[in-house]
DNA sequence: TAGTGGTCTAGACCACAAA
DNA sequence: TTGTGGTCTAGACCACTAG
């Protein structure tokens, strides 16, 4: 019974892998050079450097032209953390999903905002509130602020339909942003946004986001007590 | 005045992500393949492959056979979260790390740990109890079921002086694991350990870790409110 | 200076999935 | 059936850097 067929340079990899999890090659070891492993496995250099690339991409190994491979020393791993569109979320989690544009008004931002943009303070922006429901249970509140300048189209949309961050993703698809996650207490405004009691602990996730180079939303997402936010390494 | 002289794979792709960018390509729309690239940038399939496959692998572009390579219409960004040794995190935030052994013992463990490392109910484990400080403050509280079958040593090992996240990795370098963050109230057991009210929101991290595909680890961490974990796409 | 990884070529065959 | 991406080879030259 042959197992599933997997390209030459995954088998090596998982075997590289294996070396380390087992420990043969421990952090800070040096392992053999591209050359020798592909006289080792019967392939071209090409092949192994492949795999190579893959592990030390995935943080398993050091890579230095002159000084060769090494298991890494301070292995940190990177868990993906996903950035869905909420909506789709929560209809992926089984929920009718339903949404309401609690504001939409263009306001002096707060200082705290402009300093994560980059902007200078006291400039006007548009501010967007939104609660997201899955089944009538208000899950997600959603407070943004929106450089119109560098979202050009947002006046026109009718985020009464469309939910800010869909249309953000058509707009100014996959920007550069920064992401924040902590802990709060909700306070009124919240608790009465999400049907909490004030105090209640909530998970906060902050996003500033930016589009081609310019400072583009500032984004908090505040989201019902007992969700979590999950991912595997 | 020349530019940095990149490799041009790498200039392929960023010219393909303006592409996605500046919205010449929209999502969804299906892009040139391999073989027309590879013409049009003057170089060969390989190069081009190289580009694409990246940019899939980052999320922008979906990749199949036969039908050719489209814009990701749900892109979902991943933002990589580091898992580091917490001591090294309180030391580079430029804090005096110090941690407190509160408990080392071995227990029957509760359901839900057993549960999440897929293990009968009622199995005795290695309770280990840490709290970690930084400048006298208590920043974290850890909370973790061992499995000793797993962790073969962890009984020899003195866990006063050496961390237990500290000693695992030596130990058991880079296994896999789920992680799960979310927002509590504090309990009288947190509050007392790091120095809190009952009820003030925290921030926690389980992770259920394995090793070679054994049950390896179940972790609560605790974190002080104001505790931020950032990252950046 | 020499050893190592990083890139690139010009091919080739194969696996998959849409028509 | 056939177009597409996925893999692999056998070379080559280059870039970086430790000794």
């Amino acid at each position: 019974m042959p197992t599933a067929a997997l390209p030459v340079w995954s088998e090596i990899r998982g075997d590289l892998l294996r070396m380390i999890h087992t420990g043969a090659w421990k952090p800070g070891d040096q392992i053999p050079n591209e050359v020798e492993l592909a006289s080792t496995y019967g392939c071209t250099r090409s092949t192994v450097s492949r795999a190579l690339r893959d592990l030390a991409e995935a943080g398993f190994l050091v890579r230095r032209r002159k000084s060769g491979t090494r298991v890494a020393a301070n292995p940190t791993r990177r868990a993906p953390l996903e950035v869905p569109i909420i909506g789709d979320a929560i209809k992926a989690a089984g929920h009718a999903y339903r949404f309401e544009l609690v504001e939409r008004k263009l306001k002096t931002a707060p200082v705290n905002v402009t300093q994560a943009l980059g902007m200078p303070a006291g400039i006007d922006l548009l501010h967007v509130q939104v609660v997201h429901r899955g089944g009538n249970l208000p899950l997600q509140f959603e407070d943004r602020w929106l450089n119109p300048l560098a979202a050009t189209g947002i006046s026109q949309a009718d985020l009464a339909t469309i939910a800010v961050d869909r249309w953000l993703l058509q707009f100014a698809p996959l920007g550069n942003a920064t992401i924040a996650i902590m802990a709060e207490a909700a306070g009124e405004d919240i608790a009465d946004a999400l049907d909490l009691r004030t105090g209640d602990p909530v998970l906060v996730v902050e996003r500033t986001s930016f589009r081609l180079s310019k400072p583009l939303s500032f984004l908090r997402l505040v989201h019902r007590p007992g969700h979590r936010i999950t991912t595997a390494i």
